[in-house]
DNA sequence: CGGTAGCTTGATCGGTATCAAACCGTGTGG
DNA sequence: CCACACGGTTTGATACCGATCAAGCTACCG
């Protein structure tokens, strides 16, 4: 079968043939822009491989006060360290295709594979080294220093998946993407000027970047 | 044997006669306060158990801000997702006592007793929960919503371990709170000082705190 | 005692939030 | 095909929280 995501998502830690293992548990899913694929407090059921689309991952406070502390996009894997009750909603950025492995049946598999369970494990660390990065960004940076770290964190997130189809969907708007820094959607706003005056960036859609000076962008991420 | 973590730590998924299976490839190690057990950037060579004293985790941006990203306190594990490079410090806050086993040995006793690998597995779901209210603690937490964060969770480390000693060791300094919290140290210790004034805490010595007011604490810190 | 590390408090500054208005771009109904 | 409505974005003016700069203070240690 051809799945658009079977090179990247923990699928790429098994043969061809080892995969109908995979496919008899598994079943797709559709989520509509807007619309969440599991709420905070949830028991978790289910374990998703993004298919296509995105999902935010959020936290909030009682008065409506947000932190997205992910964006998962298609090869991400949502689940892997799950835990009852869930401590994020998801919910779809745009439209939003994903496949779902219930859990139970996903460890028989896990035990069958111990090469998937290997390649879970990557993703944890990863995950966790991922997370410790975003907590220096919203402990420590500015308002530059954030928006650049997450323009290049996008970029890499299409590098080698796509050709450098040069202009990149940022699929979240600026009030996700404040979410997602810990700023406003104003200071967002402000800092895509600010970046597009200083010839780092360009913006043919507001919903698309060109990046025109990576390098520079990436020493403002890093506090250089 | 007696250990202080007997009860806490990842060994007590194992019964009293398992254990020696662990005590062999264990090793003891004390840590002077302000030295690091593990730099960022090292390979990853052993797992950690906090047996007494304190460490934080940080990392750093290259122009000195720093960024906490976890105290661990004794019965805590240090390297569940370990990810080569190490992508934090651990320094000691105290002098501090920790119990090492090397990686790969590690890994045989694991696939011995399956309960020490899903004991494994809780403490990384708990690890990734945490962090993930830290992070919307740093985005969009206010300093007094921040400090009260603190005061609870550490409250709640205490809880159950030692008998409720009304006056809490803070083991950390105002500068490392700061740097857990995302302030600056002044602002900590005047959000201290605040809380001293409302009542809601005593600090008979500046490294000890008294909950006066729990619930009031518990309901700034969580945004209420 | 004096030195020093850590803490507190005060005065001021500045970056980002907040409040507010205008500006797209896209889809819809007349 | 145009007008309008609506979600999202940009830009401007102002406010405010926490940072910064700057003294003192306290407790502990030699």
């Amino acid at each position: 079968m051809s799945c658009k995501v079977r090179r990247q998502a923990i699928c790429a830690a098994l043969a061809d043939h080892e995969l109908t293992d995979l496919e008899t548990i598994m079943t797709h899913r559709i989520v509509d822009r807007g619309q969440a694929l599991v709420y905070e407090g949830d028991p978790p059921a289910f374990a998703y491989n993004i298919i296509d689309g995105g999902l935010k991952l959020y936290k909030s406070l009682a008065d409506g006060r947000i932190q997205v502390t992910a964006f998962l996009l298609p090869g991400d894997f949502l689940g892997i360290s799950s835990r009852s009750p869930l401590p994020f909603t998801a919910e779809a950025l745009t439209r939003t295709e994903v496949c779902a492995f219930p859990y139970p049946k996903l460890e028989v598999v896990f035990e069958k594979y111990s090469a998937l369970e290997e390649r879970f494990l990557t993703e944890v660390s990863d995950e966790v080294a991922a997370v410790q990065d975003h907590m220096l960004l919203l402990g420590r940076k500015t308002a530059s220093e954030r928006l650049a770290s997450f323009l290049i964190w996008l970029a890499g997130k299409y590098e080698g998946v796509a050709p450098p189809t040069v202009p990149l969907a940022l699929l979240a708007t600026r009030a996700d993407i404040a979410d997602y820094l810990g700023l406003t959607l104003e200071t967002v706003s402000r800092t895509f000027s600010q970046f597009k005056r200083q010839g780092f960036i360009e913006l043919p859609h507001a919903t698309e970047v060109v990046l025109r000076n990576r390098e520079r962008l990436e020493e403002i991420a890093t506090g250089a």
